[in-house]
Order: structure tokens, then C-alpha cells, then sequence
RNA sequence: GGCGCUAUCGUCUAGGGGUUAGGACGUGAGAUUCUCAAUCUCAAAACCCGGGUUCGAUUCCCGGUAGCGCUACCA
């Protein structure tokens, strides 16, 4: 390591989407970069160009951007080991493989793919492991070259020999391989393109990596990579291998478990804070084994590679929805409103662009209705009595219909009914203080109160048995029934009416 | 098949040779409210199995089992 100063990168493949699990990955490295004051790096690993396209990469760096990380050095912003593409490296891959053959170290492979099957199935057979016979290891350097001159398709592998491969992991502890297991692997494919275990030693140590944290489907590459780093007598890293995320069936956490990626949470409407909060918490926790809240700078002052755990961890959208809930009682109702905005308009409840005024309604509609979400894609779901009130589809709801005919609710909607219509139409709308006085009249003509009295009141003007306060579910009402909004929003006037006109209820405004 | 990693409530975890094994999510009950929710209170819920070491193991060691990963000219 030519630096004291700590470097870490998060070098992820363009595939489109980004999964949690490297989602955690380069949040762990982040964190470790602020908390060492160090660099973090991106580095974007494009080799394999059939599953890269660089509408990848935008969307790659629009997504970590969400989630809340930034980086020092990376392909959108450069920095001093410039380029930051895997694939705009791989001149030096190719010098580094040839300086391996210079060496010794390294050979050239004309086997075909077909013979190395047909070794490896032997092997399989065999009861023995499956790694590369060594069958061009002897052949003379000369006679290579000239095979090579003459065009024939080769490939590079590292000369392994004989030895241990241990490392001191910084979460596993020490842990170690026997070179029995490796076999002479690829360095470079026959296409001339590095191979993935060389490519990343070769990068990590121009970009002066000082700490590899990665995913522990990593361990076993590690030696791998340690023989390259010995081949060449660098310094390894320092590495520290994170336990996968699995699904509620315990088996890796992929897109048939639902949402998985940053792109998916975003989506939903899950708050980046809730997000990176629970991904810290998935492996981690404070050193006083109890905080469970963090903002991204506490987690800077917190975080610690030692306090990370080294089994796998199911992924729990319960506790995800908890946090995320937290989090948007923080939030401001102008943010939350204009994140939800997408999904209303979904619905067909809104048109966008989205007025001033639309927006201040729709924060006191966000502030009714945020203690019923998880997240802020249920919005339109949780605020459908105020978008949608349909008399007659509460007369078909039978549950609801009958409990407002008992004969409690039929007086109490007989009295509320009519006043609150005369009310509404002498005074051009109804507030919620004048809301109260009509009821406590209703109140003192019928003797109802409480549930008795509120619940029929309820149901008539939302045609639902549940929902909201009425206290704010009255001024979003009639302040929504002033904007033009993608569906109109009925007041309280228009939905006493709907419900007056009801066959059932016809005698009601006379009563 | 070989190699490796892992194992505390349903889930995320704390802890550690002697503890009433702690917290959180979720679940259940109660309180409160016009309802749902939110909130508050309470409750149920765990050391994978077998050996060893030890006065004593959930904790340390070994084995088993299970889960996961790697075993590529994928990354």
C-alpha cells in the first residue's frame, strides 16, 4: 500500500438495477471511507459489454445518488487514477498479464473450451476437484510465442504454486485456502479481455485500495486474488467480506422476492434515510447493542468494521415499513407531498404539473393520511375517500349500508343531514368549527353521542366506516372541491347531496 | 463430489464460562379516540444437535446437521 490514507471502492457491475445487497455493500464501504475521513471510489466494473450499456451506468449513478452516497474519485467526476471504466483499463491489464509471462509467472493456454470440459467433467467423475490440469504449463516459452505469432487463439494463466493463501478478514477473522483447491486460472480470455479476479487486483492496487469490503460470495475468489498480488510482490489489501441478504425463504434475496432494488424502493416511495437506516442495521449494530435510529451521520460517527456480523440476514420489509414511517413523520409534508405526486397522478387523481395550491392541499391531505402508510406509494390508496365518494357504491356495501339503517343512525343522519345542507349552501361550504356546532345540535335533539353519533355522520360524508379524522378530513374536502385536480374532489355539500338523493335515505333531508 | 462460510425469540440483533439471556420489528391483550391508524402500557416468544474441556457451558474445542456460497475463457 503506497498510502496510509484510507481508500475503499465499490466497484459494481451496470446491470440495470442495483440490489440491496450491493446497495449495503457500498453503503459499508462508504461508511468506512467518511469515518476514516478517506476516499471512496466508484469504479465501475463494464468488461462483460453484452450485459453493459451506458444506460446502465446513468441510471447505476442516479440510483447511489438517491440512496445518499457520493464519491470522491469515479467515471462521472474523474479523479487522479482516472479512467474508472474497467473496460478503459484494460491496456494495462494486457501489459500487466504479458509482464507475468516475461516473468514466468505466467503462461500461455491454447486449450480448447471443449477440452477443458471434457477434463473437468473427468475430474467430476473422478471424485476429485475440478481444477486445470496444467496441461500447457510446460510448454516452451518460444513455442508459445510462436503459436501466439501465428495468430492461434490463447489465453493467460497464472502459475500457481504450491502454498496456503490465509488472510486476517476483518469481520470473518483469519481464513484460508490450500492452493490445492485453485488450479493455474484465467488472467486474460483468449478474447484478449481481462478476467475478473485479475482485473480487479491489477485495478485495486493502481487505484491504491487499501480496504476490500465486498460480499461474501467473494471468499472464495480471495485466493485467487492473493496469488496475483504475490505474483507481483504487492501488498494486498486489507479485506472484509460482508454476509449475503437472503429472502423470507432463506434462499439469496432476488427479484422474485419482490422489490430488491434501490430502483424498486424509490419506487414505492421508501425514503432513502429509511433505506440506508435499515441496510446499516441488516449486519451491523451500535456499539451500545440497543440505538436502532440513524441518520447517515450518525452512522459516520458509529460505524465500525468490527461490529459487523458475520451470518447471513433475511430481509424484512416489516422493519423496513417501521423505519420508513419514522422517517416520513420527520420529513416535511411539502417533500412527502411532492414525492407522492407520481402516484396520485397514477391513480388519475391528479394532473401534473402540479399548481402551488394544489400542492399546499396536498400536504394537509399527506398530513391526514400518513399514519395509515407504510410508504408513500399507498398514498392514493389510503386518500381514496377524499378522491372518490360514491353514494350508491356505499348502498351496495352491505356491512357499512346496514349499520347507518339501524334506526340510531337514521335519526342521527335525519337531523345532521339537513342542517348540515342548509349550512353548506347558506354559507357556501362548511368549515369544521361550524362542522361541531351542527353536531352538538344533533346531539342535544337526539341524545346520541360519541361512536353513536359520529359513526353515521362518518359513512354519509366519506362512504367509508373508517378513515382519516373528520376534523381534517372536512377542510381538505371543501378546499379540495375549489381545485381543478385530475378528478374532481366533491365537498361536503355535493356528498350530502349524492347521499340524500339515495332511495333509501330519500325522506332524510325533510326529516 | 470438493472446498469454504454461517448457526441466540417468527425476523434483525446484544451479550458472554455462573445473567430473571437485553433491545427492536412483527404478533397478542389493555388504555385512549367518532372509526382505522397512530400513541402508551403489558404479555408471549430464542441460545441447532451430540461429544469434549471445566466445579459450571448458550458462550471455548471437536464432530454432526442444516442453510448459503464458490468450484467458468461471469462479474
Amino acid at each position: 500500500m503506497a498510502t496510509d490514507r484510507v481508500r475503499v471502492r465499490f466497484a459494481p457491475s451496470p446491470t440495470g438495477y442495483v440490489h440491496v445487497g450491493n446497495a449495503r455493500t457500498a453503503l459499508f464501504n462508504w461508511l468506512f471511507a467518511r469515518r476514516h475521513k478517506g476516499d471512496f471510489i466508484l469504479r465501475i466494473e463494464d468488461t462483460d459489454v453484452a450485459r453493459s450499456e451506458a444506460r446502465y451506468e446513468t441510471q447505476l449513478i442516479a440510483d447511489l445518488r438517491w440512496f445518499g452516497l457520493d464519491w470522491d474519485e469515479g467515471p462521472d467526476i474523474g479523479g487522479p487514477f482516472a479512467p474508472y471504466r474497467q473496460s478503459e483499463r484494460h491496456k494495462l491489464h494486457r501489459r500487466h498479464a504479458l509482464d507475468l509471462i516475461d516473468r514466468g509467472l505466467a503462461y500461455f493456454c491454447f486449450c480448447t473450451p471443449e477440452e477443458l470440459e471434457a477434463e473437468r467433467e473427468a475430474a467430476l467423475k473422478a471424485g476429485n476437484q475440478p481444477k486445470y490440469s496444467g496441461r500447457c504449463r510446460t510448454r516452451p516459452r518460444e513455442e508459445a510465442a510462436r503459436k501466439v505469432a501465428e495468430g492461434q487463439p490463447a489465453s493467460v494463466r497464472l502459475r500457481i504454486r504450491e502454498a496456503e493463501f490465509a488472510w486476517d478478514d476483518l469481520v470473518h477473522g483469519s481464513t484460508g485456502f490450500s492452493s490445492e483447491v485453485i488450479g493455474d486460472f484465467i488472467l486474460l480470455r483468449s478474447d484478449g479481455n481481462p478476467a475478473y479476479n485479475f482485473a480487479v487486483v491489477v485495478d485495486d492496487e493502481a487505484m491504491q485500495i487499501t480496504h476490500v469490503i465486498r460480499g461474501d460470495d467473494h471468499i472464495s475468489n480471495t485466493p485467487r486474488q492473493l496469488a496475483v498480488y504475490r505474483a507481483f510482490g504487492w501488498t494486498p489489501p486489507r479485506f472484509a467480506h460482508l454476509s449475503t441478504i437472503l429472502g423470507t425463504d432463506r434462499t439469496r434475496l432476488s427479484k422474485r422476492h419482490g422489490a430488491t432494488s434501490l430502483e424498486n424502493f424509490r419506487e414505492m416511495g421508501i425514503l432513502p434515510e429509511a433505506l440506508t437506516n435499515y441496510l446499516a442495521l441488516l449486519g451491523w449494530s451500535a456499539s451500545d447493542g440497543v440505538s436502532e435510529i440513524f441518520s447517515l451521520e450518525n452512522l459516520v460517527e458509529e460505524f465500525s468494521l468490527d461490529r459487523i456480523t458475520k451470518s447471513p440476514a433475511i430481509f424484512d420489509q416489516e422493519k423496513l415499513n417501521w423505519l420508513n414511517r419514522h422517517y416520513m413523520k420527520e420529513a416535511s409534508l411539502r417533500r412527502l407531498a411532492e414525492l407522492a405526486i407520481p402516484a396520485l397522478e397514477e391513480a388519475g387523481y391528479l394532473s401534473v404539473p402540479a399548481s402551488e395550491a394544489v400542492l399546499a392541499w396536498l400536504e394537509r391531505v399527506v398530513d391526514a393520511v400518513l399514519k395509515n402508510l407504510d410508504y408513500l406509494r399507498q398514498l392514493p390508496q389510503a386518500a381514496k375517500v377524499i378522491f372518490e365518494y360514491d353514494a350508491r357504491i356505499l348502498a351496495e356495501n352491505s356491512d357499512t349500508w346496514t349499520e347507518i339503517n339501524e334506526p340510531g343512525a337514521r335519526e342521527v343522519l335525519g337531523h345532521f343531514v339537513p342542517l348540515a345542507l342548509d349550512a353548506a349552501a347558506a354559507e357556501g361550504g362548511l368549515t369544521y368549527a361550524r362542522f361541531r356546532e351542527i353536531t352538538k345540535e344533533v346531539q342535544r335533539q337526539t341524545g346520541k353521542k360519541g361512536r353513536e353519533l359520529f359513526h353515521p355522520i362518518r359513512v354519509a360524508l366519506t362512504g367509508a366506516a373508517s378513515g382519516p379524522e373528520l376534523e381534517k378530513l372536512i377542510p381538505i374536502f371543501e378546499e379540495g372541491s375549489k381545485l381543478a385536480l385530475g378528478r374532481p374532489v366533491k365537498g361536503v355539500g355535493q356528498r350530502l347531496r349524492d347521499f340524500a338523493a339515495l332511495p333509501a335515505f330519500a325522506g332524510v333531508k325533510e326529516a
